[in-house]
DNA sequence: CGGTATATTGAAGTCGGTCAAACCCGGTGG
DNA sequence: CCACCGGGTTTGACCGACTTCAATATACCG
């Protein structure tokens, strides 16, 4: 849901972001500017999630915090009147969790630890003065602000499962290949079906069965958490009308 | 899709928002400070759009300025293959326009009048430097994107063609409301059906329908553009869950 | 007045949802 | 080592919300 990991070179499979190339790793206090002794309070809480479903706030908490992920996943979720969960978000290394919420005083929806995850929290009272005195973390975060909402605003569309769902993975892929993991096609599914059903507002056996298509199709191969993308141009072209992938490889503005 | 208006005290039935009213005011150069002149380049382009139609900006341009609506009514858009609109935003007086766009180098949507409209042009490149020096806007600029991104997730969700619409025709009434006009539970439907059920992610016979429907359950009385909401509690009841209505009246939490 | 665009209403079709059963797979324990 | 769970996942059959197609009605405008 990011912008882009800047990562050194020859840096390889990493699945945690640490504090040298976190994305978010200057809008915190170590990587920054050590000369300058405010900054250093911003990254309060370094927040390890040993289990899937530990919880970082909840919706209607006092929205104090900002949270940033260094590995793992976190997902974010309303419920509904049957007390089903509504995922609104997945939240991988580098991103920001919360941005919805530093209009209100509250948080807006509950968020948890897909896998083991860990983060940092960052007091939003201490963040906003620390990013007003630096225009390069002022300008990262309404970039990451705006990345956000340009997602959003895609997945809010009329598009069809497939569609979406070709946006998804090839979103996650994107991640993968940023962070150098997953090299040869292959993401890691850290969220289970249900999940990523929800978040696609599909039922769980749609989101199954349009897997089964992928596969049969041969743009995917499928096993259980593990998937391969084998054809990476068709599921582009399939999820180009939303707008929200880069346009792979050789073929710049097909359509 | 923004943050409350300020309006003075016994100011009524404004359909235009003044610069000294103008919910984004202090984010342009007119009202903030006058003894800063930096300030004053901000505000470049005062922008009457006199036609409905009338675009400001297409998906694709270099992206350069953002745009405050101080009248009318702006959409964002983009094209599907065979041509047809899909609606990616409504912006009211008050609102910034393209804040999806900021993190890229050019508009991800195209944007125009939907009635007559008057707009204003802001250099995002001069904004951010007066923003980075003035903490009040850089926090109202930052709760603007929030709301609009919490928005966006909201209505990504998956939710019933009738809760969609009761949260739209809400939305509208509170954004009225807030600039007091139409008091008795009137609204105007600015944008023809088609807009509406686009942006909704429904067909405009769908759309058409709903409201048929709330008509029939006596929460609102629909003649043309001019919509008379009678029960709002009702269309509350039905909007709840997408959480982005404030609560009517008397019952807070009421579920 | 037509004439065009928009809005509504009706009938038939489709995509995705729901319900139910089968499957798969890791874990436990005999 | 294998039987037996129990969850997540997959698959099939049916159902329903929304769409599509078509026709009619209503508003807008010269």
């Amino acid at each position: 849901m990011t912008t882009s990991i800047s990562v050194q070179e020859g840096t390889d499979a990493c699945n945690t972001i640490g504090c040298d190339n976190c994305a978010v790793g200057d809008l915190c206090a170590r990587y920054s500017d050590n000369q300058n002794k405010e900054h250093e309070a911003v990254l309060q809480h370094y927040h390890p999630l040993n289990d899937s479903g530990s919880h970082i706030f909840w919706e209607g908490d006092k929205f104090d915090l900002l949270y940033a992920v260094k590995s793992g996943c976190i997902k974010t979720y309303t419920l509904d009147e049957d007390g089903n969960e509504r995922i609104r978000g997945f939240y991988l290394p580098g991103d920001l969790v919360a941005l919805d919420a530093l209009y209100s005083d509250e948080y807006t929806s509950s968020a948890c630890a897909v896998v083991p995850t860990q983060v940092c929290g960052i007091p939003y009272s201490q963040l906003t003065r620390v990013v007003a005195s630096k225009p390069e973390l002022q300008q990262r975060l309404l970039k990451m602000m705006s990345k956000d909402l340009s997602t959003a605003l895609a997945l809010a569309g009329d598009y069809s499962a497939e569609q979406r769902m070709a946006a998804f993975l090839l979103h996650l892929y994107e991640r993968e290949q940023q962070r150098h993991i997953g090299k040869n096609g292959e993401i890691e599914l850290l969220m289970p079906r249900r999940d990523i059903a929800s978040f696609l507002r599909l039922a769980p056996e749609t989101a199954s069965r349009v897997l089964s298509r992928f596969q049969q199709q041969g743009m995917i191969r499928s096993r259980q958490r593990c998937l391969q993308l084998n054809d990476p141009q068709a599921l582009w072209a399939l999820a180009q009308p939303l707008g929200i992938t880069s346009t792979p490889c050789e073929n710049r503005r097909a359509a």
